[in-house]
DNA sequence: TGTTACTTTATAATCCTTATAAACAGTGTA
DNA sequence: TACACTGTTTATAAGGATTATAAAGTAACA
């Protein structure tokens, strides 16, 4: 399982670094690196997440790299920007389709998988008119450890 | 029908007063004009539209009184704020259910209603063991202004 | 080798939102 | 009425996330 892990984690960095070779996208050492926290990381990171997370690899890293570069991501779509209500963006590498539960109590955000809503898409693009691309959905309530804390 | 939303604007005005009055927030002014403005509203303003848009009748009102009473009107539940991938949140007066459809070109937001996703918010439960609590739901795509804008 | 375009860095600037403190206004009580 | 109490607005400052800018660095390619 782990290693099953490990292995698909390479993949999808390497199906990554490809998709940037095709799109004429350099890859330096620095988005490399970003693409490889991103891949490995269960946590949805801020930018600054990631700035700190590289702070020991890369000590002259600015912020404005870790920003440049999640951008030419997001255009190529590697990566998916995610705007909740809180301050900052958070950050998520695209696999497969699949949704988010955040709990409202700790801010946790945890992947859930479900047939995408194209009905809905069908029925909105019918009554408004629109060419639709694409939605977003997000599910908030409480994660079962701040449930299990309301108990005390 | 116009006299018809005219009335329906006055229920929902005096719904909302009435609501302030329940919970025992002091109906100012400021907050008279401001849930008036987001009723009579069909564009989902940001603080800044509220703002600029209430200047003339309140040439002292300050920002942080719009952000305020924004944030008030949201705590007793008179108000969304939405939060998409621009800089700053728009508001939305909560009449019925509904979701919004955002147009990628000219950020026009149009409202749909469709029958609550409760389906989906069972399952994320089933699988991630959350107490759900809402979820919120956009649609992106091209408005029809747009699609055609494009033929030429 | 040299030129060109892209990238990173460092820093400043911008913009949205919130915090703070003083002035103001309503409400209730003696 | 006078007075204290609480909530509200105002004005301004501060905070924080993101973007813009210019200089320096680096890869690609003729």
């Amino acid at each position: 399982m782990s290693h099953t892990h490990v292995h698909e984690s390479h993949e999808q960095l390497k199906d990554a670094l490809d998709t940037l070779k095709q799109t004429g996208v350099r890859i330096t050492p620095q988005r490399h690196a970003i693409l490889e926290f991103l891949v490995d990381s269960m946590t949805h990171p801020t930018a600054d997440d990631i700035y700190k997370a590289l702070e020991g690899t890369f000590p002259n890293m600015s912020v404005a790299t870790v920003y440049n570069n999640l951008r030419v991501f997001r255009e190529i779509g590697l990566v998916r920007e995610l705007t909740y209500g809180d301050t900052s963006s958070r950050f998520d590498f695209i696999t497969t389709e699949h949704y988010h539960v955040i709990c409202e109590s700790c801010n946790k955000i945890v992947d859930f998988h479900y047939p995408g809503l194209d009905e809905v898409e069908q029925f909105a693009s019918h009554v408004t008119g629109f060419e639709i691309s694409h939605h977003r959905m997000e599910i908030y309530g409480r994660c079962p450890d701040c449930s299990n804390k309301d108990l005390h």
